[in-house]
DNA sequence: TCCTGTATTCCATCAGATCA
DNA sequence: TGATCTGATGGAATACAGGA
């Protein structure tokens, strides 16, 4: 995938626990920090996230915990909650900032196809949802309205909507699909030089001439 | 192979402490 | 003084080693 501009990249919008210890509020931490902590550690998979390792990773207890929810269950659903905020309300959010459709596109590609954290949690939550009935329905509306936000931008450029919708459906399941990748068989993608063009050769193929 | 005892992990509760 | 946290505690689930 081609970088569509030279611009810095932005930061990034999931706060590892190093960060969310660092920026602590006040005297203890917030409820957004346990979902955001949650989230993290989604990574690891969805039946990994434990209250207590939660805590001893944050540097709390896991007392404080229970102030601000109710149980294990709520707290997995506020950090689905946060990802479906950070992922993709964010991500389009920061998108539409940009001035063209076609670099909208391209972005959206640099940024989907980046190595990083954030592609074991969608990894994660995408096998959770198969074992989990509370997570599917999360997963359900995060792929309608990714698809959905796709296909504006390809109409966007120009394609009538049965041929956007084609265009959409398929740049997102090549994004399924490379994620699943990357995590079950890294060396598939290779690394450094090979990957890079790998990613641009993707990019070219998911954009319209 | 199955059963049993022990250890470990996890979730949840609660009394008391801390702090703005 | 209220919001928030700590740490002890108990019960349930799971893992594992050892013996029959």
């Amino acid at each position: 995938m081609s970088r569509a501009s030279s611009r810095p990249p932005e930061p990034s919008l999931f706060r590892a626990f190093e960060d969310i210890r660092a920026r602590r509020r006040g005297p203890g931490l917030s409820a957004e920090d346990w979902a955001d902590a949650a989230l993290w550690s989604l990574a690891d998979g969805v039946e990994a996230l434990s209250v207590e390792r939660l805590a001893r990773r944050l540097g709390v207890t896991k007392g404080g915990f229970y102030w601000h929810f109710k149980d294990r269950a709520e707290l997995l659903q506020a950090a689905l909650a946060r990802w479906e905020h950070l992922a993709t309300t964010e991500v389009i959010s920061r998108l539409e900032a940009l001035p063209s459709p076609r670099e909208r596109l391209h972005q959206l590609l640099a940024l989907t196809f980046e190595p990083d954290p954030h592609g074991k949690i969608e990894v994660a939550i995408v096998a959770g949802a198969a074992a989990d009935p509370r997570i599917q329905p999360v997963l359900a509306r995060v792929s309608q309205r990714r698809i959905d936000y796709l296909v504006k931008l390809y109409r966007a450029l120009g394609l009538p909507a049965r041929e956007a919708r084609n265009w959409a459906v398929q740049a997102y399941s090549t994004y399924v699909g490379l994620l699943h990748l990357a995590i079950s068989s890294p060396d598939t993608l290779g690394t450094g030089r090979a990957r890079a063009d790998y990613v641009k050769h993707i990019a070219r193929t998911l954009t319209p001439a």
